[in-house]
DNA sequence: GAGCGTGGTGAAAGCGTTTTCATGTAAGGG
DNA sequence: CCCTTACATGAAAACGCTTTCACCACGCTC
């Protein structure tokens, strides 16, 4: 009977059953109040009256508009997330990371991506902003004093990581680049190399900024001079560290050794390395940073540094949580970051045959572990 | 004076000036309802008020508050997007496209990812529900009937991938595998491949079970029999392309060329290979699907076939704004595919010799063309 | 037995908008 | 010069919820 005909016939224009928390009460012969207070779980409720209501509740698949609740609450429990862009692995895993430590807590997410773009900061903003979101998490470059104002006087926390303005409901998280890239660079000196370029970051990207000066900083330690024509830029997108590999690896002198500021630089550096012919690790030794998951899968699996995803997130959200919900001063956190050595780094087959502080034996015994998945 | 001690001193605890439409109304000298004309471009409103309600907007940094007019105006101008998962690179491509082309029409966009998990999608569709988004496009699984009946009560319009319930209010957008798998299959066997197996992608997925049929089909349309050992499941990520390789090359007739059901099962493939000291493309040909933007950059670049993100976006806002906004009638997308060659498909050492079709010679010239990009 | 908490309940205010409706004013026609 | 028409404007209702406040009915204590 209701095979066809009747499907999307003359019937069909009926008005969707309004099911808002009067339909629950009508339904559960309480009042609204007393539907609230049972969706809310406050105890005071009569297990009773409860029990009616959860039921109506199920009976009208009823649950409540999430926007009146914001509105009259006044709490909209979302949280932004600015991120650089959505299609560099490293952020999706952030992204899911941030997520899930936010619904743990009850929040849901509002994700914006800038694109490198400062122009779009300000929509970012904007959009998060309009949507109440109670905290935001800014992971890319820095936000310009009049937008932070207008947070500020909104009293939004934020959120930075690295390096962020000193003002009330700001929190920072404070990457430790230095430990692992210093890692990344002893292991490389301790292999042999010498001559050992830097692909950045762009340059408005402080995280970016932070790692070229981990960078220098650690080859001084070394006792490698800096060569400034060896640190050339990239964007962080593959193409990028492919331009910049064609570059070093085009001069006279090429280095023997690429470190990148992060991993989709190094899949364009080891791309350009295949393209010309040289081989990983045997003629060049490449390390990334960030060590998203597919590092491991690239060809060969890439020596990468390690910065935790869920320890950025889960930082970041109990920064926001600490200023939303218990209004405590704001905070620093620390994020460590460690090297993963997998087999794109070797012993340079043009073997430095000076070396000045006489290491010689020791880079020979630390060749690079083995990965353990060595063939199947 | 202002330099430390006043910062978060006892002065600090002001609340924050409550930044309403009535306060620009106030300041402009008219009614909030001139506010809300002027906001929303109503013609009606005299230039002379329309102006002072511009600057005052200007001068106090107002913009409404998003839930408050969802509230009233029963327009949440959002869409939900459920896709699979967010590392997976396909999808943050996607998610790009639909916001991009959402923000052109005016609305934002809500992600949820099922991680292929149906306990999840519940959880997706109420969190959508929730924030009374005025559509769906679902690019994941298919929705099981109760929370369709869910979604058809509150009258929300939903997009699927390939299949969907023959409702009023879903649309379906058909993409055509036949023809990019076809492409793929065809070059393999002009490239003289008898024997090409098949990674599927997760069994619940049904665009995944749509690339394996149109695989079985296209290999019928060459001559080629369908060998259901052949024919081994992934998971759409890079473990299950791993796993299913090792499978597959283990045996003692392997494959001279995997199929892919996506990039990163493909991206698997081609690392069990290098595992196994197997050279793509020389001893194994590999074609992926989607060809995400990495695919330039695998080693060798990878032969994919092309399903536009951005036409796939287009489609789907554009079926659940004919829903929503001219509540027309249910309409079919048709999406194209496109084999893209790279260098991961050649011409399999181990040549077959019998060629019962009388091909041998077409095989020969059927060669790969080159990349354009051979060397820099 | 009167006074007094105590604790569960419902009425109603209010969140920040949009939108309807009535009002006032100016222009135009007889 | 008065009446009509048109139109810009503001007052107020409504959106779906939380939360305050007053209320009522208990069970106590003195």
């Amino acid at each position: 009977m209701a095979q066809r005909s009747s499907a999307n016939g003359r019937r069909s224009r009926h008005k969707p059953a309004r099911m808002d928390i009067h339909a629950v009460a009508r339904r559960a012969r309480v009042s609204i109040a007393t539907v609230s207070r049972t969706i809310n779980h406050i105890p005071s409720v009569d297990p009773e009256l409860a029990n009616r209501v959860r039921e109506a509740i199920r009976e009208l698949n009823y649950f409540p508009n999430t926007q009146a609740r914001a509105l009259v609450s006044g709490r909209s429990r979302l949280l932004g997330l600015i991120v650089s862009e959505i299609t560099n692995p490293f952020f999706p895993e952030l992204i899911q990371g941030f997520e899930d430590v936010a619904v743990e807590h009850g929040y849901e997410i509002l994700i914006s991506s800038t694109n490198y773009d400062p122009e779009r900061m300000s929509l970012c903003i904007r959009r998060i902003l309009e949507r109440k979101a109670e905290g935001v998490a800014v992971m890319t470059f820095g936000i310009e004093e009049p937008l932070l104002d207008q947070l500020a006087e909104r009293e939004v926390p934020l959120v930075f990581v690295d390096v962020g303005p000193d003002r009330p409901g700001v929190s920072v998280l404070r990457v430790d680049y230095q430990h692992g890239i210093r890692q990344g660079v002893q292991h490389l000196a301790a292999l042999g190399h010498r001559d050992i370029a830097f692909v950045t970051g762009p340059p408005r990207l402080h995280s970016a900024q932070s790692r070229r000066t981990a960078f220098r900083r650690s080859l001084q330690e070394c006792g490698i001079p800096v060569d400034e024509r060896w640190i050339v830029e990239g964007d962080h997108m593959m193409e990028g560290g492919m331009a910049a590999a064609e570059r070093l690896l085009g001069g006279k002198r090429p280095p023997t050794a690429i470190m990148c500021s992060n991993d989709m630089t190094a899949l364009g550096v080891l791309h350009t390395a295949y393209r010309v012919g040289l081989r990983v690790p045997a003629d060049l030794s490449v390390i990334g940073f960030d060590n998203i998951h597919m590092t491991e899968m690239m060809i060969p699996p890439l020596t990468s540094i390690q910065m935790s995803r869920l320890e950025l997130a889960r930082a970041a959200v109990s920064a926001l949580r600490a200023h939303v919900e218990r209004s405590s001063p704001k905070r620093e956190y620390r994020i460590d970051t460690q090297l993963v050595v997998r087999e794109s780094t070797g012993v340079p087959r043009r073997a430095k045959i000076r070396l000045p502080r006489g290491n010689r034996r020791k880079a020979k015994s630390a060749a690079p572990p083995a990965n353990g998945i060595a063939g199947i």
